[in-house]
DNA sequence: CTCCCTGTCAACCGTTCGGTGGACGCCCGG
DNA sequence: CCGGGCGTCCACCGAACGGTTGACAGGGAG
């Protein structure tokens, strides 16, 4: 009998959840949380085979419940998530996580994923396991700075550069120089595709 | 005896869903669909009390199939969705939803709502509602053209004006008319700016 | 029928941006 | 200890952008 632990903040995923899980007869739902810092408070009071892991949360994120649970815990983390941006993936599977599943997974996936990662495998679904791959052979991964994060959090918001040189107490010419940075690792070459992609790959906000 | 049609394209939802409205001893679930245009055709056949309606889905989505069922049925359309953006709400109030849930509602929020919608009331979720009024009390309300919103698309791909006149078939100074009335509707002053507020208020992709 | 919105185009001007080519100090890791 | 990434700064140039004003045609609403 595997025994799962469900973190998610949507009160009506987790009954959803546990409903497909209970109907399945070598699976158990040992637990519910509703936020990552009670998953992992769960996790270490239950010791659960397998956690069932949403990524965004209020509070500590998935990513964040993760990375702890693994510190202390051999206890296996699948991802279940709605949306797949690259940053998401790549950052839950940095963080050790067994699997990465999306919310629009069947009842079969769903515990077919539960019971690889209880014997040790790694499951993705098939569209994650695409765009992981686009990461992993992507070789310079392309990760800004978090200055460079600020300056394009305060361009999305329509400031010009000098604005935001005094913003954040530096010169305009630098505020240049971090835009260029960031152009060249988002492949872009101007501001507004800048924060879109960025946004679309997670890297802000 | 409530009867309930749910309408949402993960099984994980439905499924949870069921489970909550099952527990309750006046509703009903008679059916699910896993799309739009099959929450339509489930509409016709089954004639349910109230239909909860997820928003976000492939093909026909919550607002257009919204519209379709209040044109031949006096069934209830009750939203769920996951997200609260003010163009999603205010298009779901106009296309005739009787309620507005997030998916983070309990049990108890769920049926209440249910229960009212079929009374013939509107139900919100408390921050939807205040969003509403925020929409309702801006007096003009800023809906992009379809030219502009175009043309805005193209400038979130990081295209310069000259480069999207070429795209669209017009002159740069076309293009340059058209932005900055968005800017205007948008009430900002640069093209970036535009584009983040135009994503944010959904308007964009 | 008239008004307003939309879509189209034009010219001009000042400001901002993007590109280039430097420079310096810091810190981390090989 | 030395390379490289990072954060900071400077100067210059051409291109792009934002703001303004003005114009005209078509269409839907009042």
């Amino acid at each position: 009998m595997i025994r799962v632990l469900l973190v998610d903040d949507h009160p009506v995923v987790r009954e959803g959840l546990r409903g497909m899980l209970e109907a399945e007869p070598d699976l158990t739902v040992v637990g519910e949380a509703g936020s990552g810092e009670e998953g992992v408070a769960q996790t270490r009071a239950l010791a659960p085979d397998v956690v069932l892991m949403d990524l965004r949360m209020r509070g500590l994120d998935g990513v964040g419940a993760t990375e702890r649970i693994l510190t202390f815990s051999a206890t296996k983390v699948v991802v279940l998530t709605t949306y797949e941006t690259d940053a998401d993936i790549l950052r839950a599977v940095e963080a050790g996580a067994s699997g990465y599943l999306l919310k629009d997974a069947s009842r079969a996936d769903l515990a077919g994923a539960i019971r690889a990662a209880a014997r040790g495998e790694t499951v993705l679904a098939p569209s994650v396991a695409g765009r992981l791959v686009n990461q992993v052979r992507r070789p310079v991964q392309q990760t800004l700075s978090a200055r460079e994060v600020e300056v394009l959090a305060l361009v999305a918001k329509g400031r010009t550069n000098a604005e935001i040189g005094r913003a954040l107490h530096i010169t305009e010419a630098t505020v240049k120089t971090h835009l260029l940075r960031a152009f060249g690792k988002l492949e872009v070459s101007d501001r507004t595709a800048a924060v879109t992609t960025a946004m679309a790959r997670g890297l802000l906000s």
